[in-house]
DNA sequence: GCTACTCATGTAACCGGTTACAGCCGAAGG
DNA sequence: CCTTCGGCTGTAACCGGTTACATGAGTAGC
């Protein structure tokens, strides 16, 4: 490892000047700036970011808080991958990585500061890594963590989870208008009957994709009916079950928007169960427009994320804040109408 | 923030004692020993890390090598949450966390030592960080990019990428064997000219697949045709593709295996284009087990790969490489047939 | 009772940068 | 020609830990 003492020497200056040309140019007369750039590319110099971070009091990293919610294991989020990859390139650009923060399995861990699966102990660790900011990833139900954050007073930026504080903000989907696009799309083929299968009812998106189920009603002139609406937990199985019990209804409905493309396929699963035909005998609209979306036979109409937003858009509030000290307006991603099989021409 | 200083001047020692608390415990006299951790304790006491790896010339981050492959933009690693989690609990119960590495859109950086998507940016980037060891995640192309690592001397775990050096081993299925299991199925369903539709040339685990492939030939007493082995990319539209060559030979396969499930899942699409029905004309087995296979219809049997199984593998290999200074032998992760309707009764 | 040795702890150097402050030099102004 | 000022650079303190080495107290051995 070749430091930066080394470049002083060879190039006759001191320690402070090579430290200089890196991080404030203008400061350093052309010729020495040069000699030292030139040097420090030909020593293939890279400076311990260790020492800067302990210096500086902040690293260039910024923390991912994610993990699984204990009380349903199973649970991936729908586009991980997309939204890993937006960040990664957002921020690399501006020199920042990402930091996997780990820490529900720490019991074991001997390390002080470090309790298990409370956000205290998270909050130390962004403390202990001098973490620039932070990005928190709801796994279902981590909401209330999430404020304590929130008030760290570290930069926060949150996917699908409203928080708030100086310096946090949040990025989700419009879903209350993608909802509201899909029973305009039901209501538009001719449906009047139209119902809807929610998420976990401790869930903001949930909430808001239901809010713009009974937008979209409303748009288009029908009354909402209560037992229209069956609640599930964006799960295939809960969409499957709330699937047959408004089948079983004196009044059936003729299309059923799911909050999740996973409760949409357990729809598409029982209407098969219940020998019904879709999109003849039911319609189906789904959220999210995850990858088995296009391959259910027949492939499922969704209302569809902007995935790599999510990334780049949380790296941007992010960077804005660690900028300017000042928290930006949440973002709301627009949704897109993906018109596929599963309601029909 | 309490610093080392602060507990150690509460306490009437000095800081040296405090940080052998912490990590030399017993060196030090149980009556103080407790007085600290109490005290560290009780101010919640967080040791910061970028000192601490600064002085100890580690960190306590493995780093993470993960892109997307620019020539296939579109592939999505078929288990990466799996993964990741996996990775994150084994190494989060020492103290590890997971850093993202970031470089491939590091062009406008002005960072000395970060060059653009090659290697040499990654390893500078890990030297800088210190990092304990590395993880590589195969993208499709990195294969000798990889061997760039294994001979930083760095501890390297690479997943489905060969790789051999002082400190390098690598994690992958038991491909062959899978495969082979995949053919003895076929066989025992009185499948008798049984074609293959393999992943892409220069990776490793498809060249597995198909050695795999022969050998289950073999040992049912098949003959190998050249004309039964269709070359494939992984993608669906491959397997689609080399699906409908093999059914236009003059003697068409009665089975498939295909080295992924992606191109399984395009056989499938081909025998129905083809107005072949499965698995009656046509009997497919996948491979990977990924979401969809049980979500096509008919449902794909295949050979599952233990998902989780790669992160703690990967995790293990490289905490007794940190702690041992050995490269262990690499590990193949036992595969499992899953029976689906794929191939029948 | 003196030496030898062990155990616990303190002292201080060190890791590799950043940055406040001081100093030097040349040019502009009086 | 002397002062003033601004631009560039060096000096040294500092970030917060770790650890080699020194020190001193207590104990065992002779």
């Amino acid at each position: 490892m070749v430091t930066a003492r080394e470049i002083a020497e060879l190039c006759g200056v001191s320690v402070a000047t090579v430290s200089r040309v890196f991080n404030q140019p203008a400061s350093v007369s052309g010729p020495t700036r040069e000699r030292v750039e030139r040097v420090a590319r030909e020593l293939d110099f890279s400076p311990n970011e260790s020492a800067r971070a302990l210096s500086r009091k902040q690293s260039a990293m910024i923390g991912l808080v994610w993990d699984t919610d204990h009380r349903r294991p199973g649970w991936r989020h729908p586009f991980l991958q997309d939204l890993l990859l937006g960040l990664k390139s957002a921020l690399s650009s501006h020199g920042y990585h990402l930091l996997l923060l780990a820490t529900s399995d720490d019991a074991r861990s001997r390390t002080p500061g470090v309790s298990l699966a409370d956000p205290v102990g998270y909050v130390s660790m962004t403390r202990r890594h001098h973490l620039a900011g932070l990005v928190l990833i709801d796994s279902g139900s981590d909401a209330e963590a999430f404020t304590a954050f929130a008030r760290s007073g570290l930069p926060c930026v949150a996917l699908d989870v409203a928080i708030s504080g100086p310096k946090a903000t949040y990025v989700t989907s419009d879903n209350v208008r993608g909802a509201a696009d899909a029973v305009a799309h039901l209501a538009g083929l001719g449906h009047r009957r139209i119902a809807t299968l929610t998420g976990p009812r401790d869930n903001t998106p949930a909430a808001e994709r239901t809010r713009g189920y009974r937008d979209g009603l409303a748009a288009a002139g029908l009354e909402a009916r209560d037992d229209y609406v069956v609640s599930g937990d964006f799960y295939r199985e809960s969409g499957f079950v709330g699937m047959r019990r408004l089948l079983a209804r004196k009044e059936p409905p003729t299309a059923v928007f799911a909050a999740s493309d996973e409760m949409a396929v357990g729809a598409l699963l029982a209407a098969r169960a219940t020998g019904l035909r879709v999109p003849d005998d039911l319609a189906v609209v789904g959220f999210d427009d995850i990858e088995v979306a296009s391959l259910v036979d027949p492939a499922l109409t969704t209302i569809a994320q902007d995935k790599p937003g999510f990334g780049t858009a949380a790296a941007e509030a992010l960077l804005k804040m660690i900028e300017t000290d000042a928290a930006p307006e949440p973002v709301l991603l627009p949704t897109r109408l993906v018109v596929r099989d599963s309601c029909g021409a």
